[in-house]
DNA sequence: AATGAATGAGAATTCATTCAT
DNA sequence: TATGAATGAATTCTCATTCAT
């Protein structure tokens, strides 16, 4: 009965389905701005040009809009990330290089909409279908990961891949989150030149002479 | 001051002080259970004890049991990584040693009241308030590691001890977070195991022979 | 003119007629089903396989459908209760082949659209215009029936056969009601013999032997 | 779990006890003068001299004030029915006395809070939990008809007690509430005395003379 | 004539906070 | 000082009706 009782339009005209993205767009907007709990849903269709009856024909609560931003997000995200895919194959096999490309995917990938991106990451934890949405991300995060250190296995000297993507996944994600979303004790360029050193030292057979001065 | 126009007792006496303790007690109760939005004062009053208007005489507002709460939290876990110091120190000059004493203080840290530290991570984000309190502990805890590394400075390879304190402290504690909070991908062991064999490759000027069948 | 401001067409070619009938047909199936204030006209209209603006070029508003589908429904039951009058005249001067017939005619009558009928028996007593509607019919279901007394007045007992045209059209329909929408404590057939008995004892000059074994 | 998740405060002191009737009352009234459903909540609390959630820490929602005056409703005609016992009682064994002091006395149950009992006999027909609580009013006034119909089982000639009580029960509920509901094509007294004159034949073993000049 | 997206006032409900006792 | 009933603004959601296309 997922979607049995559902009211809620499922648009398949250009129009309606520009006002249900006009709907998203607001919602996120908002939920950047002030967060999920402190927006309403007369105000999302406010900022959406609409009456508030209008956003209740596309969506049947609010926590629908929440959820649909999100993968619209995701797929924001992993656009980008994709993107980002053939500068790590340009890199080569070159270790630092790919360390290095794959670290400013990452960085890339944060950049998209920070302050969205922070909210979420308090809504993963504390709402279970956000979780679960995330949850898939993070597998297919991981997979992708998990395929490029198979391809690079020649140069690392990683035993456990699934662990190893795994916690590279995590801590890229988890110093880029903080180096963007608080004002670090430290200056971001040196953080990241020292992540990349410590990504280097772990995953690399051979290490390389270290670049100085990150730009 | 930005206490001027406060209200709420300042108990100095044994039994209003112990009255205070027992209300962030139960607000702390029902944060972990369903979550600071979901809790309200009223319940917080009644899991307590007492009326409702007695809890408005502790304190001003709902958000201040929290901030209390989160200080009270953050007490706990500082005693604990101390307690855990003593460990530290006696694993002495051996790096693997070391570093896996660390790890393992970080997670004992952890497991104090894990379903609070979930709530708190996602208030971190979501309050300016939480997250002034947290950018506090932060540095001390970020000031610990950092003297931590300065003492076994004979043993370790790091150039940047400000940046690799950052780095250490906030990749462990979210490799460890995610192990706690979400189930992994990859078993907690394998992950631990492999976490540890990076910060070992990273900080160590010798490595030194891996540990196998971590547990 | 209570007319003078609607702006509904009143359709007068075959095609529009059919469309309003369309209308009307799907109002009732819908306020069966769910009830008058449960349902919605966008449901209607989609019911009646068109768009909700058509429904209001034929209808000023919700409530009208309704008082349309009313009529039509005391239509179908005058339709069903005429059509009985042939029954009741072959029954002749025999007293209680007369009151049997009668309670056949009445029982026949609410079993067209059982389920209309007890929602219409709640919006007679909720809505003004409705109650008026249904004053009418029973006005004319009154006259019938005095009507029917009078012919077989020679073998009735009654004198104020206005009274007793109103008692007898009331309680007749009121245990049948009962019968049909709550399920009775006591069995069917024993209410409907008795009830038989009753208005056999009141009714006739000369009683007759009662017929055991109703069916 | 029937009432497991309850909030609404279940008061025990006086003053409590007050207030919750209070919005009975006013909740009563209201229904009485425009029907449940164009009763608001908030008008409800205005009634009844509060604020609006004082309401909602009475009662979880609008239904349940309903319920709650429905079961006092039921309790005030209960209490005048058996106030009218006496009576019935002092009646005798005399036929026709017995019958009008019957008639009285549902005539006077009636009278109680007639636009009330009114919109309820509609919300019987639309609301299950409504007609449940009816349901059981009904089966213990059929118990009283019937016991009543025993004890004077020596002068009534009534074969099947429980459906002439289900009738007894239904015909006379059914023309009072016209009398009173609706105005009748028949004045009042006549079709009252009419009435009294078909109870009379049904159920009496013996006639007497018809009374003239009902009063 | 038909469409169906859009409207927006209004209903139900919640909950942090106050205040009379 | 403690109590807990009372507050009422804020929030979520509904639905009869309109109107641009």
């Amino acid at each position: 009965m997922d979607e049995s009782n559902r009211k809620a339009r499922i648009p398949v005209q250009k129009r309606g389905i520009e006002t249900r993205d006009r709907i998203i767009e607001a919602a996120m907007e908002l939920v950047s701005e002030k967060g999920y709990y402190k927006t309403g849903v007369p105000e999302i269709a406010s900022r959406a040009g609409m009456a508030t009856g209008t956003f209740y024909s596309y969506f049947n609560d609010k926590k629908e809009v929440l959820l649909a931003g999100v993968e619209r997000f995701y797929r924001d995200v992993t656009r980008q990330v994709l993107s980002a895919a053939g500068a790590i194959e340009a890199a080569g096999k070159n270790g630092r290089d790919f360390i290095h490309a794959l670290l400013r995917a990452f960085y890339a990938a944060h950049a998209i909409h920070p302050r969205l991106h922070r909210e979420l990451s308090a809504l993963i934890l504390l709402d279970r279908d956000v979780e679960e949405l995330n949850r898939r991300e993070e597998e297919k995060a991981h997979q992708l990961i998990r395929s490029l250190l198979e391809d690079h296995g020649s140069i690392l000297s990683v035993e456990d891949l699934d662990a190893a993507s795994f916690i590279l996944l995590r801590i890229t994600d988890e110093i880029i989150h903080r180096l963007q979303f608080f004002d670090p004790p430290v200056g971001e360029d040196r953080v990241l030149g020292e992540l990349e050193e410590m990504l280097c030292r772990y995953l690399l057979r051979e290490l390389g002479s270290r670049k100085t001065g990150e730009g």
